[in-house]
RNA sequence: CGUUACAAGU
């Protein structure tokens, strides 16, 4: 079963989800019985295909094998939820699980900070960043991330930045994907200054920038007519031995 | 703990 499960999970990653069922159905031909690893990789193959009628399906199918929804199952749902713009139903989906006697865990709160971001709605992020920081999970550097991330999105650099401060305060360190959204909103709020800056943090600090950070980068320069020093970046990624895409 | 099973960046 672990065999199906790889490439099961390789068909649904690519979105062939025919060929991932087909599997499906070979694998019970041959009397072995899928387990919540199969399931969560055809749900999460149709959430990212926008596909949640077929991932509800499945869900229900998933029963008639005795199996019974996992966090990771839901988190997976939840999220193709937040994907569909459906963010109240992914919050009412968190209430049932609860209601089942699952409880969320870091990855259920950061799907929908990221999902509340996403729409703009920074105070229920927020309000969910604080449960997280009271219950036993606590706050982790993709919980600061993400928030972060929905103030840059916002242009609210201020508010991003304290963040990236209190972080600090809280024994965590900003990874690559920090320092990139930060570096972005700086971008693209036109303070190429700021941008530099963080870059130049990030390197001493012994994080590595790949081509999305540089991206970043140069679209701060690029958006202030700074070319040149655009090019100069990406002289620099080439010597670094990143391909420009 | 045979399956990077689910979360954050251009």
């Amino acid at each position: 079963i672990v065999t199906y499960n790889i490439i099961i999970r390789g068909l649904c990653s690519l979105g062939r989800m025919e060929e991932a069922i087909s599997l499906l159905n070979q694998l019970q031909n041959e009397n072995l019985v899928p387990d919540l690893f199969t399931c969560s990789a055809i749900i999460d193959g149709f959430c990212k295909l926008k596909e949640i009628g077929n991932a509800k399906i499945f869900l229900k199918q998933m029963v008639t094998w005795g199996l019974e929804a996992n966090i990771v199952i839901y988190n997976t749902i939840v999220r193709g939820l937040c994907k569909n713009d459906s963010i109240s139903e992914a919050s009412d989906l968190v209430e049932e699980m609860k209601s089942r006697g699952i409880l969320p865990n870091s990855v259920t709160y950061t799907t929908l900070m990221h999902g509340f971001c996403c729409f703009g709605n920074l105070e229920e992020a927020r309000r969910i960043f604080g449960v997280m920081k009271g219950s036993s999970l606590g706050v982790n550097v993709v919980s600061y991330t993400t928030l972060i991330g929905g103030y840059c999105k916002c242009g609210q650099m201020d508010e991003a930045i304290k963040l990236y401060k209190e972080m600090h305060l809280n024994g965590l360190s900003p990874n690559k994907y920090t320092y990139t959204v930060l570096i972005n909103g700086y971008a693209k709020v036109g303070n190429r200054e700021a941008a530099s800056k963080l870059l130049d943090e990030m390197v001493n600090s012994g994080i590595v920038p790949d081509s999305v950070t540089y991206n970043a980068v140069m679209s701060g320069f690029c958006k202030e007519g700074r070319i040149e020093e655009a090019f100069k970046i990406s002289d620099q990624m080439s010597q670094e031995g990143l391909v420009l895409d």
